[in-house]
RNA sequence: GCCCGGGUGGCGGAAUUGGUAGACGCGCUGGAUUCAAAAUCCAGUUCCUUCGGGAGUGCGGGUUCGAUUCCCGCCCCGGGUACCA
């Protein structure tokens, strides 16, 4: 030991002593300096453009990429860096592995809550955006992640969302063309209605046209303008929306809290608008299909499966009595057709008012108001109230013309199907609850329930009281009357998808202007010279006081004396395409080159939160499959493989508050008290306990609070929740980083458990991870300074060396970080007890860890005369030899209880075995009287003995 | 409600996918070192136990020589549910 000469004589020398030696640390290996060792290779890196990736190269590329983070006021907190260490930790790998690894970063910056904030503040979400994105960017660089920096774009910048805005245009500009399941430029659709008006059209459409080339020619421009909409990719159409009129706004569900909206706590209705809207519905098909060939976690595709909802059944006509509409319903479940008692409309459907009868008009009206005041979201979850109302109009049976009231119930949406179904109580449940309580008839058609209990909802069972089909099964029933329906001309079989076409118009102001004008009410689109259409200025972030969107505050909102679009884009639109313009992100020509395109294509691997599994992921998704349609790119699929990563959560602390009194009684006396927990910073506390000076100074509030303590203790509860600022429990990781460095923090986060798993934070285990660094640094500085001997490494060490790296290159593949660090601490603690020293082991360790400990690697490497960067050297492969095993330690059970071992030699066969079993003593002595009744012996694994 | 995940010591988690449950780390306990503390090192640590054993992977059943792993039925927690990102 290089101390272990100095002896401390008496106490006044020592305190000299100690100071010394923290001096002698700074000056030499012993201890590892990651302040230095961080920056110094951060900006080696930086300068040297390490991680800047080149499109033209010999090397296999590969794409990594993360789902970029919307920046936020609040800055980083653990867990937002946890994806974005896997992505770096497996691109390093992979350019290790001679890849040309392109792995950007960038940010995704509209959207509500830098609006929000605008709108308290009067400060401009430009202003905002900025200044939180710079903050990221700090953070983030200290966590020495490889990315190419030189590509990073905010989704906010002009110059991107010019590109967000060109790719509306090519989406109003086309149409879908399912007779070749392809996109197509609208120009196509022109030339098919002037020669052959709709015959032989099968497009994509809002609605059903039947019309004659003389008859699309003789309309005038607007008329055939508002006729191509009904066909366009990008439309215009009327959509329901949950409307604040207290804040002249549009609301998420999200910004609904119980009815009323979070801000103000206004009265919310639903309520018809017209939006511009994204005909995605035309991709279902190929949405849905296009699952098969990703490498994506089941759950996910099942997830986009659900959403998407393709279900088979029929599409059917009931006539209604005294009107000459009809209604038009669809069934998954056309077998049951005589089953039908009643029918049940969304209350929003277009008949309703048509159809009330004079008695019934007061008791709809009322009904339907109620409805509104209902989000789709309750109407959807709460199944258990019950509430609906008769029109006292009568639909016909299409097959027995027997007349079944007409009902409006909310259970029923108006955005799902045709906002109508056929009632068949007896064989589904919501319908069977609606007739309970209603006290309608329930007409049984399936046998095989008991339908005076509940509903028989099985789709197997002999068809009864339904005339030709009875004594069906109920699947042949369902071929069966679609072809009677068809017949009769009253239906057809049918496909229903439960994705609906996504809004794309936002009543905000921080998003991308949508680049259309009205030129006579008629809405073209802007030309590509006029992009990017850059938002305007305006006073408030506030709809104008007759309910228009903020840009109708701007002045001169018009293009050539033409009014512009007042609704912008959501903040999908800018997410949808991002990933594309990473490859070639300084174009100003063009989303991206071709080129650069056709050499990246898809995104090998994409790390992301499951929360994006419907939203974003599914509309980048259509957005490629349109630009691959229009031949703009030459792959369909964005994300070839696709890793959700876990939240990080975090603990939070809570005192508890005796009622009514500023006296906080510990934790374990709460019982003894009625109390109230309150959320408190975790950083005032240690370990479970309060500092209450601490807390004191903490907030004005608890200035003069007295405290019941426990043992002399003030102890804090503890709870599990989401990682939030408003909770007070969220660790910064700039703290981590300054304490312990970012090879620390990068592993520790791995080390936490399963990417994808959610884990709570808990700041204690790094140091964990922090020795084994130190243990690792001590293995190249065996008496405070590097040494490396050049000898042949012992064979324990080899074989110590050579089981890690076989775990970490199979865990690499797996994303098993967790597993892999684990790998390295037990290769550390046995090479530390061998003293191993030798390059022979040593070296291939640092390769081995540099994608997650690059800042460390690099230093070793370099100690080590290494060549280059260790961030391009190879990426070790173990070797079968240095493992192979001669005998094992075998468990002996009796009935699967293991009682004894047994050290054989691998190489004995299962007779052997077996014998040797059998005539061991203690197998004797466990059986006692018993018999054995079976051996059960599998090689190199274990022995069972069976005995009764 | 519906859809998708998850549940293993005091805590995060591991378990070759049916074969010794609790690797690795934290925490805790004891010891060494120290005037003392930090750091470091060593030992122990699922629970119960009459020290022979017994129980044990959310709960209740089942299949199997053997189940954390497979099957059936529940309970609890997290995410999504179409304008949060």
């Amino acid at each position: 030991m290089f101390f272990g000469t100095h002896r401390c004589e008496n106490s006044k020398s020592c305190a000299a002593f100690t100071n010394f030696t923290r001096v002698q640390h700074f000056f030499n290996d012993m201890e590892y300096n990651h302040r230095k060792i961080d920056q110094k290779w951060q900006s080696k890196w930086a300068q040297e453009g390490t991680y800047d990736a080149s499109y033209n190269s010999d090397k296999p590329k590969f794409y990594v990429l993360d789902m970029f983070p919307y920046p936020s006021g609040a800055g980083l907190h653990v867990g937002h860096p946890l994806g974005y260490i896997a992505s770096d930790i497996y691109a390093r790998y992979k350019r290790q592995k001679g890849f040309n690894v392109l792995h950007p970063m960038g940010y995704d910056a509209f959207g509500l809550p830098a609006e929000q904030y605008a709108i308290q503040t009067g400060q401009h979400p430009e202003k905002t955006t900025e200044i939180n994105t710079a903050r990221y960017r700090e953070q983030l660089d200290n966590i020495g992640f490889g990315l190419d920096w030189s590509r990073e774009f905010k989704t906010t910048d002009p110059n991107y969302y010019k590109w967000t805005q060109w790719i509306f245009i090519q989406l109003f500009e086309a149409w879908y063309d399912h007779s070749i399941g392809k996109s197509q430029p609208i120009s196509k659709l022109i030339a098919h209605l002037e020669a052959r008006g709709t015959e032989g059209l099968n497009a994509e459409c809002t609605e059903e046209l039947v019309l004659s080339a003389e008859q699309w020619t003789s309309m005038n421009e607007s008329q055939q303008a508002e006729t191509l909409l009904n066909y366009r990719l990008a439309y215009r159409s009327q959509s329901n929306v949950n409307w604040c009129p207290e804040l002249g706004t549009v609301l998420a569900n999200d910004e609904i809290k119980d009815g009323l909206s979070e801000r103000g706590g206004h009265p919310v209705t639903q309520k018809k608008m017209m939006q511009w809207s994204m005909r995605i519905t035309a991709f279902a098909d190929r949405l849905l299909e296009g699952l098969d060939h990703i490498d994506w976690s089941n759950s996910l595709k099942e997830t986009q499966r659900n959403w998407i909802g393709k279900s088979q059944g029929a599409s059917l006509v009931f006539d209604i009595k005294d009107h000459t509409a009809q209604i038009e319903v669809f069934t998954t479940r056309p077998d049951t057709l005589f089953g039908v008692t009643f029918v049940t409309l969304a209350p929003e459907h277009e008949l309703v008012d048509i159809l009330t009868t004079t008695g019934q008009l007061e008791a709809i009206k009322s009904y339907k108001a109620i409805a509104a005041a209902r989000s789709e979201r309750d109407r959807m979850a709460d199944t258990k109230t019950i509430s609906g109302c008769f029109t006292g109009a009568y639909a016909l049976h299409p097959l027995t013309q027997k007349q079944v009231p007409i009902w409006i119930g909310d259970y029923v949406l108006a955005s799902y199907g045709t906002g109508a179904v056929m009632a068949v109580p007896a064989h589904d449940s919501r319908d069977y609850a609606f007739a309970k309580h209603f006290d309608l008839p329930i007409q049984e058609v399936v046998s095989g329930g008991d339908i005076n209990q509940e509903a028989f909802d099985a789709k197997s069972g002999k068809m009864i009281n339904s005339d030709f089909l009875n004594g069906m099964e109920a699947s042949v029933a369902k071929v069966s009357v679609i072809a009677h329906l068809e017949n009769i001309g009253y239906g057809k079989g049918a496909t229903q998808y439960k994705l609906r076409d996504a809004v794309f118009g936002r009543q905000r102001y921080w998003g991308e202007p949508i680049p259309i004008y009205y030129d006579h009410g008629v809405a073209k689109t802007l030309p590509l010279d006029a992009l990017p259409l850059k938002l305007p200025e305006v006073d408030k972030y506030l709809p104008t006081l007759d309910g228009k969107p903020p840009l109708a505050r701007a002045k001169h909102w018009e293009y050539k004396g033409h009014p512009l679009e007042t609704t912008t884009m959501p903040g999908w639109a800018g997410s949808s395409w991002y990933f594309l313009r990473f490859m070639d992100a300084h174009n100003e020509t063009a989303f991206a080159s071709k080129l650069t395109t056709d050499y990246w294509k898809q995104v090998d691997v994409y790390i992301g939160g499951a929360e994006h599994a419907t939203g974003h992921l599914l509309y980048a998704r259509f957005w490629t499959k349109f630009l691959f349609d229009m031949n703009f790119i030459s792959f369909d699929e964005p994300f070839k493989k696709l890793i959700n990563q876990g939240m990080i959560q975090g603990i939070s602390a809570f005192v508890h508050r005796i009622n009514g009194t500023n006296t906080y009684v510990s934790a374990g006396l709460i019982e003894q008290h009625e109390t109230q927990a309150i959320h408190v910073d975790v950083s005032l506390l240690q370990g479970n306990e309060l500092d209450t000076s601490a807390f004191k100074n903490w907030r004005k509030e608890y200035e003069h609070a007295t405290f019941i303590l426990e043992d002399g203790k003030y102890l804090c509860s503890r709870e599990v929740e989401k990682m939030s600022k408003s909770k007070f429990n969220v660790t910064n990781p700039d703290d981590i980083v300054d304490k312990y460095g970012a090879d620390v923090l990068r592993m520790y986060e791995m080390f936490l458990g399963p990417l994808e798993q959610s884990k709570p934070w808990n700041t204690q285990g790094l140091s964990g991870v922090s020795g084994f660094q130190r243990k690792f640094w001590k293995l190249f500085h065996p008496s405070g300074i590097f040494k490396i001997s050049e000898g042949p490494a012992d064979k324990k060490a080899l074989k110590a060396i050579h089981s890690c790296i076989k775990k970490v290159n199979e865990d690499m593949n797996n994303f098993s970080f967790n597993t892999s660090i684990s790998a390295f601490m037990i290769a550390t603690n046995e090479l530390t007890e061998l003293k191993t020293n030798e390059r022979e082991a040593l070296q291939p360790l640092v390769q081995l860890l540099a994608p997650f400990a690059p800042h460390l690697a690099e230093e070793l490497w370099e100690k080590l005369s290494g060549e280059g960067s260790v961030t391009v050297c190879s990426f070790p492969e173990h070797e079968e030899k240095y493992l192979i095993e001669s005998s094992k330690n075998y468990p002996v059970s009796f009935n699967g209880k293991v009682r004894f071992q047994l050290e054989l030699p691998l190489s004995l066969t299962s007779e052997d075995i077996e014998n040797i079993v059998r005539s061991d003593p203690r197998t004797s002595e466990q059986l006692g009287d018993k018999q054995v009744r079976k051996i059960i012996i599998v090689p190199g694994r274990i022995i069972n003995i069976v005995m009764g």
